[in-house]
DNA sequence: CTGATCATGTAATTCGTTACATGATTCC
DNA sequence: GGAATCATGTAACGAATTACATGATCAG
């Protein structure tokens, strides 16, 4: 049976430990969100969906007015988790950036309006790096058995610094051209 | 009238010059695909909307048996490119990697399972960095009035090779954690 | 008591890919 | 003459977002 990259999100996310379908989305918006978001519109169905396939198996608290759902990983779907992880299939890899296609085609505009092209970059970048360090805050109080998430942060916090680096390396470049030296 | 940033795509490769839908497609596969992908069955529907829209217009080279047809844009639509690479709406950013996604959940795997893991996301990143270089050398041969294609594609080879560097980093790490230096 | 947040789910819609159908031309 | 490529288009499908509906609980 073959699952959606997505569907392994909520079985990675389920082996932190029991887990509603409100707490994926909640976990997801903090960590993955960035390299694979997913929304409730996905991670609902597809949690009944893997239950049905027996790789989870979900519980109602009994007498739990807030109907809540809470899942678990089944040893099945720790295995299907382990085995996406070891596959060696080609690895999905897509990005739909407007700020780089907009540079790409940038020659349309005049020197100031591409300066301020790249300063909206780079403002971009520093703003995603921005909202990166702030979740980096929250879980600094995590557990060490799980090391590979605030690994995953901080190469996160590092490539946003680089694009925003290489925009500030352009505008540099760009500049001296328009104002050339004087001395 | 709101356009699909796709057919920005379309609008920009037109301002290079007329072109038919294949063009396009050609034109995309060796460029903004690795920042934004388009394909047949987006283009050719959005061209025709955007000639009904007034943006490009197209027409059938008379006694062409091939019925190929090619587009320009019009003022209208060099002034909708200009304002849409001007505007100062917040950036489409958007990243699927799945990847960095195993990377997240490698808490799962016995540490050779990380290693192999990582070595896989280095090779995927080296061999789109072959491929960008590969296209580097095809377009070598092109016109000075358009420089941010070629920076551009610079960016993406940096970009990769970042990637790949950093994946080389982690995996260092990681093997000296296995193999501890013994002296 | 009221607004924020918790909580689950579905329906409509958008965006995009893949596969298919069709046929001409070019290169060997 | 046959394979590769040029060329246009559509239909089916899939993946994902957004908006909506509904209601409980919690903090002030």
């Amino acid at each position: 049976m073959e699952l959606s990259k997505t569907s392994y999100v909520i079985l990675g996310m389920l082996r932190l430990g029991k887990r509603t379908g409100y707490d994926i989305k909640a976990l997801v918006d903090v960590s993955t969100r960035f390299f694979w978001a997913a929304s409730y519109g996905q991670i609902y169905p597809e949690l009944k969906r893997l239950e049905e396939a027996g790789l989870v198996r979900g519980e109602r608290e009994a007498g739990d007015a807030r109907r809540r759902k809470s899942y678990l990983l089944t040893p099945a779907g720790e295995e299907a988790l382990r085995d996406w992880l070891n596959s060696d299939k080609p690895l999905h890899d897509e990005l739909r950036h407007e700020g780089v296609l907009k540079f790409f085609f940038a020659d349309a505009l005049v020197p100031e309006e591409q300066l301020a092209l790249i300063r909206r970059i780079r403002a971009h970048h520093e703003a995603v790096g921005d909202q990166l360090r702030g979740i980096q805050a929250v879980k600094a109080t995590e557990r060490p058995e799980n090391r590979f998430p605030g690994l995953t942060l901080e190469w996160g916090i590092e490539y946003q610094r680089r694009l925003a680096e290489w925009c500030a390396v352009t505008e540099h470049q760009l500049t001296e051209e328009l104002l050339p030296d004087r001395r």
